[in-house]
DNA sequence: CCTTTTTGGTTGCAAATGCAACTATAAAAT
DNA sequence: ATTTTATAGTTGCATTTGCAACCAAAAAGG
């Protein structure tokens, strides 16, 4: 079995990193030059808009966003404290609790989306062509889903 | 001008994000499982390792590595403390360090090259063809070095 | 049933990060 | 030359993260 990579699988690892770290900088960057609240938040924010009503559990939410349990605990007393999110204890399992976003949740998702949106077209949309966007989608979508083994 | 990004657009931004969280993640978790130092000590003595003994000054391994100053700075203190780096005052700049990887930061890196290796070979060689790795690297190229406007 | 184990979630404490203020030198401006 | 401004790096303090221990409810095993 070889031991190393190949240089083209080192480079594409390096460059999705670095990617992704810059990204991730200018988007905080952003949000904070407008003073709104950081990316986690709207993480967050969005997996709860996007399943409605029936809210969700802490661990389907840690799921989604690849957070740690503990730190999403803390992190949703902070949401709660602003009142973004609820959490309601939940019917039919006396342990967890279910978490929904507020109507200030939503707005507060709308008001960061343009911001977020900006970065997102010109890093991506400015930089490729749509082919090369949605050939660059099917092969992080190869890669998405595997715990590997 | 368009408000919004196209929907394959936010699919390759959200992929990519994930992509990396989780491969950040797992390469943590072999780390920690190997009693290795995280992998931002990695990317800090590989920078020093590929200039040889020029060394760096600070900053450039923050441009480097995308750590902001001051954290590179306590980082740098960390390291110094295991006798990783060196810091040497910088004859041409009186402000500044030079700073260098030592025989023993060398030795750690080549300890920790083999748990790296083996999550990228996991998580990119088995699940894409070489061609495919190779368009991904082109593209990210793309995406890489640029600043934007 | 009544243990034992697993799972969902929280909390205390230590380590790391971000931010703003600071020191010191270098470069630029007048 | 002298003042001004910018750059390199460090430090104090607040916020966030990570880790391990913990509580409570649920599932599994006897």
């Amino acid at each position: 079995m070889k031991t190393t990579p190949q240089q083209n699988t080192i480079t594409a690892w390096a460059r999705l990193l670095r990617t992704q770290a810059r990204w991730q900088a200018e988007v905080h960057q952003a949000l904070k030059a407008a003073d709104l609240p950081p990316l986690a938040w709207y993480d967050v924010l969005l997996e709860l808009h996007r399943v409605g009503d029936s809210g969700l559990r802490q661990y389907q939410i840690g799921e989604q966003t690849l957070l740690t349990k503990h730190n999403l605990s803390r992190l949703l007393d902070r949401l709660e404290k602003e009142a973004l999110v609820t959490r309601r204890e939940c019917p039919e399992d006396g342990r967890g609790n279910v978490v929904l976003i507020t109507a200030a949740g939503r707005r507060l998702l709308k008001k960061m989306w343009p911001v977020y949106g900006r970065v997102i077209r010109e890093r991506l949309e400015n930089q490729l062509t749509e082919q090369e966007i949605a050939t660059l989608a099917t092969l992080l979508g190869k890669l998405e889903n595997d715990t590997g083994a």
